[in-house]
RNA sequence: GGAGAGGUGGCUGAGUGGUCGAAAGCAACGCUUUGCUAAAGCGUCAUACGGGAAACUGUAUCGAGGGUUCAAAUCCCUCCCUCUCCGCCA
């Protein structure tokens, strides 16, 4: 969340920032500082009676020492009670509100953020390799997969539902050889520690990361203990060190986490209909990074080029593009997505998503580190798909296949699938 | 799920109604001294939110939330978590 100090400082400024995402967020920045100065100033009164309390008391205290009679300045303060619960109420009440205003307004884009009204204005970064040619019309990763029995849609529904697959034989082979080689190398060559999160998170680690209070319809919950499976290992991986305060020396902290990835997709148009590229449930390896807040925007930069050398190591032709102003997500300040080619789509397929919160999320989670000056900072925090891994596999099938319809595997991956194509 | 024990500052650990935000020790940091890879002495050393230009100052926090009281780390209730034993179990 943004930082109410900020906001009361410079509303302007705030607003400037907000007014390029869409939404009345200015009306939303004017309620917060309503609702401020009504709790500071219901904090203040509270707190002079609750200081004019202490003072009677340790009065009464001294007195009673000295066997002094107590029962006029004792039945003094008593009155002070009803006062003090009704401050107190209103207090914690405007509290409340304030907090959750706060978590309802998204995060300033950063300065350099390019500013745009939706997805048509996001400019391309860079691109790398290029189309690869095909003398026949390639086919979808929906026909290739049937073709082969990599898996099933059919069996995904039956068990489950609509938008759902069940990989089989080699087809999850490949699946398990894309995890293996993933996680392989973002904690090899990448740097990255591993780490196998709990797949059901709490309330906290979701407010922590800004998928709740406001995206709930997008989470499967369970409601008999209050727990809501993964939208992504960014959840559970950020909130490792929500509420702590880490050593300078730490930092930056940079996890890798593979872990299935669910999501109702609620509203969501076309699911299901385009195979393997948006389902309930996917597999993603995530890198998360924790850092201090000058470090941030060259961790960005690594993040993205970490997810990026995936592609590069497969083969696998691809655009990255700036998310502007109109099209980034509520917590982010600044991200770039990573598009692979799919032939058989005839377009691109957003593969990773790299995004940098600065401090919205550590504030929301109170994740901080002691600086050099002994002063408690809060961290900037970082996410990124590193990738994920329905749509590689996409990617995968329809930029290998041959004209007898055979998929050629990456030199790469082989050692990790056991072979060197598929038919 | 059942029985018991317990949750205090970075750590260990006192504290069972009143000058307790909390003794003591350890760790850390600063200074001094001696000198050498260590010791001694002194000092500093939780967080959040307010007020103040600042010095400084107020309030809250001893797992969380409620209650009793003029006053709660300390008494009462509820919940959470940890440990031990039992049960169940991949």
């Amino acid at each position: 969340m943004l930082d109410i100090a900020l906001i009361r400082k410079n509303p302007d400024a705030v607003k400037t920032r907000l007014a390029a995402r869409h939404g009345d967020w200015p009306a939303q920045i004017d309620a917060v500082l309503r609702c401020d100065v009504q709790r500071r100033q219901a904090e203040t009164q509270l707190q002079t009676l609750q200081a004019d309390r202490n003072r009677i008391s340790k009065e009464i205290g001294a007195k009673k020492k000295a066997g002094e009679d107590t029962s006029a300045i004792e039945a003094q303060v008593r009155g002070f009670g009803d006062e003090m619960k009704r401050l107190n109420e209103q207090t914690a009440a405007l509290d409340a509100e304030q907090r959750d205003l706060l978590l309802g307004i998204p995060n300033l884009p950063h300065e350099n953020c390019p500013v745009g009204e939706s997805a048509e204005q996001n400019p391309e970064v860079r691109v790398w390799g290029e189309k690869p040619a095909f003398a026949f019309t390639p086919k979808s990763h929906v026909e290739l997969g049937e073709a082969h029995g990599l898996f099933s849609f059919e069996r995904g529904t039956k068990v489950a539902g609509p938008a759902f697959v069940c990989y089989m034989g080699k087809g999850a082979r490949l699946e398990r050889a894309l995890v293996n080689f993933l996680l392989d190398r973002q904690t090899g060559e990448g740097g990255y520690t591993e780490v196998a999160p709990p797949l059901l998170v709490n309330r906290d680690a979701l407010i922590g990361t800004t998928q709740l209070p406001k995206f709930g319809d997008q989470l499967y919950h369970c409601a008999d203990d209050d727990l809501f499976l993964v939208p992504t290992a960014e959840v559970p991986v950020t909130n490792l060190h929500r509420e702590e305060i880490l050593r300078a020396d730490q930092l930056p902290i940079k996890y890798a986490a593979y872990t299935p990835c669910f999501r109702r997709e609620a509203g969501a148009a076309g699911l299901g209909t385009r195979g393997l590229i948006r389902m309930h449930q996917f597999d993603k390896v995530e890198l998360v990074k924790i850092c201090r807040p000058e470090e941030s925007a060259a961790e960005l930069e690594s993040l993205t080029a970490d997810a990026e050398r995936i592609l590069q190591l497969l083969g696998l032709h691809y655009r990255t593009i700036e998310l502007c102003t109109g099209d980034i997500g509520f917590g982010s300040a600044k991200t770039y997505d990573i598009e692979v080619w799919a032939p058989g789509q005839g377009g691109y397929l957003e593969v990773s998503s790299c995004s940098n919160f600065g401090d919205y999320q550590a504030r929301r989670m109170a994740l901080r580190y002691k600086g050099e000056d002994g002063k408690n900072q809060l961290c900037h925090t970082l996410n990124g798909s590193g990738t994920a891994l329905a749509r590689l596999y996409v990617a995968l099938l329809e930029n290998y296949q041959q004209a007898d319809g055979s998929i050629v595997i990456p030199e790469i991956l082989r050692p990790y699938f056991g072979a060197d194509q598929i038919g």
